[in-house]
DNA sequence: GTTAGTCGGTTGAAAATCGCAACTGACTCC
DNA sequence: GGAGTCAGTTGCGATTTTCAACCGACTAAC
């Protein structure tokens, strides 16, 4: 029954869910407050049986919810869970990814703090030492959810 | 000619580069040192075609690198550039992403700040304020690379 | 009370992409 | 000279995606 090797890595396990070329799209609309079948297409120009298919496997998942706006007809949204929301820090990273390089350095849309305007930064952060952590600052190490041997650990 | 609108969203931008099913997967296995063909190959069980491909648009996009590492017969490897390791912080959000809701809390592999044996987290993080930022806390305005029109910004 | 329009889908067929297996070329090692 | 390794390429069937048409429930216009 079970020759399915286990998965031993969050990054597969998270992409499993939401890695294929639309769901982290349509997340990002969903944070952005696109919250309704008909918006997120047109402005995704998915397909409508993908889009349909998508939000399914992302209710399922837990990282959407489907909640009625409207009665007669009966008409839902989709809106993020708090596992949903939880992904912004991802999708945060790769935005700031883009900004620098594939933008130029001209963020097309800046995030910021609402306390005082700054455009926000995303670094690994230590909170023991209570300082950002650069990638050659960093090594891996198995964790109890199972471990993966690897020849060279180094970021 | 030019009828395309412009794609006015880094995370979108980002996405077109390395959104596809294997390439995030394939630079996971670059940042933990797998860097030759074979080795990707059968670590992420990929079709060589399209191994061949991805690698290549990795490298045409500068995110990745091809280096000889010996003669006769020539042979390369694949090296992430300074474009390629950016995408850390991208990865590492994915990753700590799926250690809390995929695999509950056990993570799979840790990642450690070296100086300190810390557990990594990534957080958005106010230069300004120097606090760490919840997504309720921030807000999305046009930057200097093109507006997008939103009805609601809140993350 | 028919007609048009909106929203959130479903269905079916064509087109694009993917996965698999076989093959290749340059070399090494025995 | 034969087997093995590595980094691919090629061809083909299987899966996914795209595109267009259609549908049901309802509203609003005439």
């Amino acid at each position: 029954m079970s020759t399915q090797p286990a998965v031993e890595c969050s990054i597969q396990r998270t992409l499993d869910l939401v890695g294929d070329r639309w769901t982290l799209l349509i997340l990002r609309d969903l944070f952005r407050g696109v919250r309704r079948f008909s918006r997120i297409q047109e402005d995704l120009g998915i397909a409508k049986n993908l889009l349909t298919d998508r939000l399914g496997t992302l209710v399922d998942s837990d990282i959407v919810e489907r909640v009625p706006y409207q009665d007669r007809p009966i008409r839902h949204e989709y809106r993020l869970t708090e596992k949903g929301r939880a992904l912004s820090p991802a999708l945060l990273a790769l935005m700031r990814w883009g900004d620098q390089y594939v933008s130029g350095g001209l963020a097309p849309t800046e995030l910021v703090h609402d306390d005082c305007g700054t455009r926000l930064e995303l670094q690994p952060w230590c909170t023991t030492c209570n300082v950002p952590v650069v990638p050659t600052d960093i090594s891996s190490r198995p964790g109890p959810g199972r471990h993966i041997g690897t020849e060279d650990t180094r970021a």
